[in-house]
DNA sequence: GTCTGTGCAAATTGTTTGCACGCAA
DNA sequence: TTGCGTGCAAACAATTTGCACAGAC
């Protein structure tokens, strides 16, 4: 990360603590996660230095589930899949995200896409397994 | 629409004001077209009918803006792009919008994908015109 | 010493809910 | 008459913010 305001560890924690997860934590969880080795953090900070991060593109809120805002600090392009029943947000890793016909249609319109952005929403493999039906989609 | 409850004038007028919108408006949104035409409208009715429709498949919450759910009746599957600059909600009616790598991805993880909810994120054509610098993805 | 970062708690905001009444069946 | 739908206001929950102090430079 380039720090492009003052040091602060407690700026650093968060973002390593992004960094070293692959949930998709929301600001509570990190603050969960944090709290343990941060007796004083505040849940304020985290959500203060989460927003600055988004702000300077260190980081990427990926989607909102049941009203809490999930967050990325693996920047490079990938998909995320919403798992509708259990709220999972997966990486989908891969090199093109959108079909041609979906480039061409948006280069048509003059539209700009980020490439990083793509979101899906479905069920993920343990929730399909264990038998969820498909929320009512056709 | 598919009342699988009691009539209700209201829920009537909720249901045709979104299916009459393009623009994938809030609860709010909904709330304040309406309120002229049903005086004694609450917000309330509003957020309950929309959750009841949602519910019921007849309605598809199609994105969170600035903390917003956005909504439409549209429920033939087709992908949105929102704005990230004004936060316009657009439709991007295409048979297919993900890449093949993104399918193929999918089908090996044995994930089940909504085909009505794709989301991308990028920028209008009028905030691109108007010169709106995309904002932080490479 | 200066100025940004933080803890804390209060404020804000989108959404939900309890309750008494209204209206569709 | 029965019971779902609604208005209203209070309750909730995620997030933001004001303020005084702490810590980085």
């Amino acid at each position: 990360m380039e720090p492009a305001q003052r040091f602060s560890r407690k700026r650093q924690a968060i973002y390593d603590a992004l960094m070293a997860s692959h949930a998709h934590p929301s600001a509570e969880d990190l603050y969960h996660t944090l709290k343990p080795h941060y007796p004083d953090l505040s849940l304020g900070t985290v959500y203060r230095n989460l927003k600055s991060m988004v702000a300077g593109g260190d980081v990427v809120c990926v989607a909102n589930v049941e009203g809490k805002d999930r967050f990325d600090a693996h920047v490079e392009p990938h998909a995320h899949l919403v798992c509708r029943n259990c709220g999972a947000v997966l990486d989908l890793p891969m090199t093109q995200v959108i079909s041609e016909e979906c480039a061409r249609i948006a280069e048509e319109r003059g539209l700009s896409i980020d490439p990083r952005s793509l979101r899906l929403f479905g069920l993920c493999i343990s929730c399909k397994d264990r038998g969820f039906p498909d929320p009512i989609w056709q």
